[in-house]
Parts: structure tokens; sequence; C-alpha cells
DNA sequence: CTAAAGGTTCAGAAATTTCTGAAACTTTAG
DNA sequence: CTAAAGTTTCAGAAATTTCTGAACCTTTAG
């Protein structure tokens, strides 16, 4: 049962940027609540050790797991640090980091150009709507990273409802005026 | 320049859920304001007439082109439908169906085991963790689709602010009380 | 200082994904 | 009905990604 939560995360990891066996050496640490050492995991995974080390420093460098160390033991233990909401929230910003500011970067390379015909005029229209888009939803989604989590909690229990609260807010303004 | 969008967009695409071909194509089909046939792409873009009709069908699968026929002319021609914002949200439609929803019916049905072990115990409280974020957020985004435009673009341009309005609406509910 | 225990690296092997192009299929003009 | 114009399919080739394991590096107990 829990094999196929690993193996399913496995697949899944393809999605979030990582290959299967980091994936799955992901979630094997995140089901597991004893820091585990890296031999362990390549028998648990069946993966050769030399996997095992170049899985892990992948996902140091997302910043996901931690390393422990034992008293007299001089093995590394291993294990993920944080909510899974703060595992998410870094994924998150490591994606961003990685592919959304680059792509944001070329985009407005290419919109600093001067269009040589009609062709490359209605190209930049639409690649300055997708720019324009890239950015609105990185802000957004950084800025509600920065709210407090019960804020956050309430907005996402709020739902579609936030709709409503943006009438209220509307109307006060009104009324300021 | 233009070359550099459409390259570049091949190498998202994988980040996206399809391969470089059809992301090319797809950028292609996105900066190019007149319909083009299946020949014209594969020309451009420098790829085999079968990999084009490949690349369209899963395109299509995604519902992010349209087929056009112009009058007495057999070939089918391909253009880009909707606004940019359309077509970012088919595409998170897409994605949730194709992983999400698997997803969460596979941590379901192991949430429904019984643990055997406290191993299987602390797993399961991890599971859960996953599962209740993952539902959040999907049910979050999906109503978020459901608001008007309009109400969306003033929630994005409030950022954090939206955390004021949210004290806003406490206060007022605790007047009523 | 030495050797044992453990970690890392990377060249090439294995697995996987993508692409090609020829054959098969579909549609329609004549 | 036939043939030309066009599209789709899919087996195998090519490209890419991932994995292994032996060589190498690092640390520390003695």
């Amino acid at each position: 049962m829990l094999e196929s939560f690993v193996f399913h995360f496995g697949e899944m990891g393809s999605r979030w940027g990582f290959n299967r066996t980091v994936g799955q050496i992901y979630a094997l640490l995140v089901i597991t609540e004893e820091p585990i050492s890296a031999n362990e995991i390549g028998e648990c995974l069946n993966i050769s050790r030399g996997n095992v080390s170049m899985g892990l420093k992948e996902l140091s460098s997302w910043q996901l797991v931690h390393t422990l160390h034992k008293p007299g033991d001089r093995k590394d233990y291993y294990h993920t640090n944080g909510s899974i909401w703060d595992m998410a929230n870094r994924v998150f910003e490591e994606r961003r980091k990685r592919e959304i500011d680059p792509t944001l970067s070329l985009l407005r390379d290419i919109l600093l150009d001067n269009p040589g015909n009609d062709a490359e005029k209605y190209a930049q229209v639409r690649i300055d709507e997708i720019y324009r888009l890239l950015e609105n939803i990185t802000q957004w989604a950084q800025s509600l990273q920065s709210l407090s989590p019960e804020k956050l909690d309430t907005l996402m229990k709020l739902g579609s409802g936030v709709g409503k609260v943006l009438d209220i807010k509307d109307k006060l303004l009104q009324k300021q005026q």
C-alpha cells in the first residue's frame, strides 16, 4: 500500500521537475519518521548507491532534505523537514527561479525589439499577453506566500465567495469618496 | 528573435506536460495570425510530416488548437483559439484531470487502509496532509476559475492587500452580530 | 600516519522518449 | 469508380535521459 505511494510519486516526480528516482526517494523520506541512511534508501528502492547519492544531491538543491548525524556513527542520515505546505512552497519558489524567471527575461528581450513587419508586430502583441499573464500570476503567488497561514486559509475557504468580499470593499470605498 | 521564442517554448513544453515538438508547434501557432497548414508547420520547424500530425493530435486533446478549412482547398489549416488566459486555464484543467485527480484517488485509497503498525500510522498522517493540501489547492483554483475575469483581475492587483480586505470583512461581521 | 568506512563522481550501459518516413487510410474532384 | 491530394499510423531508428558500479575522494578512529 505504502509502496504504491512511493511508486506513484516517482511517476509524478517528472511532472514536478525531477526524475522518477528522485521522486521515489522524496516520497520515501516523507512517509518515514526516522531519518534513514543512504544505504537503506538504496535497498528499499532497489537502486544503486550512486543513484541514491545523485538523488539526494538533487533534493538538497531543492532544499527538500536535511542531513543528520548520529553520535558515534559516521553515516549520514536523511529526512524531510518542514510541513507539506513548506515543501510545496519551496518547489514553487525553486521552479519560479529555474523556469519562469528565465522565460520572463527572454520575453522581455523579444518585446524590446522593433518589429520588422506585420507578422512580427502580431507576434509581439501575443508575446506581450503571455508576458503580462506570467508576471501577474507569479507576482500574485508571491504576495500570497507572504500572507499569514491563517489568512491564506480563510481566503482558500472563502473560495469564489471572495467575489462578494470584493463587492463589499468597493461599496466602502465609494462611501468614503 | 521569434525563433528563440518558439525554441524556448519547446523546452518549456516538457515542463507543462508535452514534448519539445508539441511545445514548438504550439508556440508557432500562437504567434502566427493566419491559420497555417500542417506542411507549413513541418517546414518551419524542420520536422517530419508524421511528427506534425502527432503533435497536432496531442494539442487537440488538450483543446488548444482549432482546425479550419479554406473554401476550394482541401488542406486543413490550424490556429490557436481563445486568449492566453483561456489557454492557461485549459492546460490547468487538463493537468488536473490527468494528474491531480488520479493522485487524489490513490491517496484516498491509502487513507482507507487500516495502519498495521506505527510506521504505517505515521505514513498515513503525512499522506493525509498531502491529500488535504492538494484538495484545498485544486478546489480553490477551480473556484477562482468561476470568478469573472474583472474580479479575478481586482483580486490579483490587490496582491497581499487582500489581507486587509479580509480584516474589514471580519469587522463587518462582528458588528452585525 | 594509515586504513577502514562512508560519500561522490562520471563514463558508458540500459531504459525511455521522441522522431522519421513509408504504408495505409480518407476524402473528393472529375 | 478512379486517382490525386491530403492525413494518420506505427515499426523501428535516433536522441535523450537515467542508472550502474568501479574508481576516486574525504573523514576519522586508532
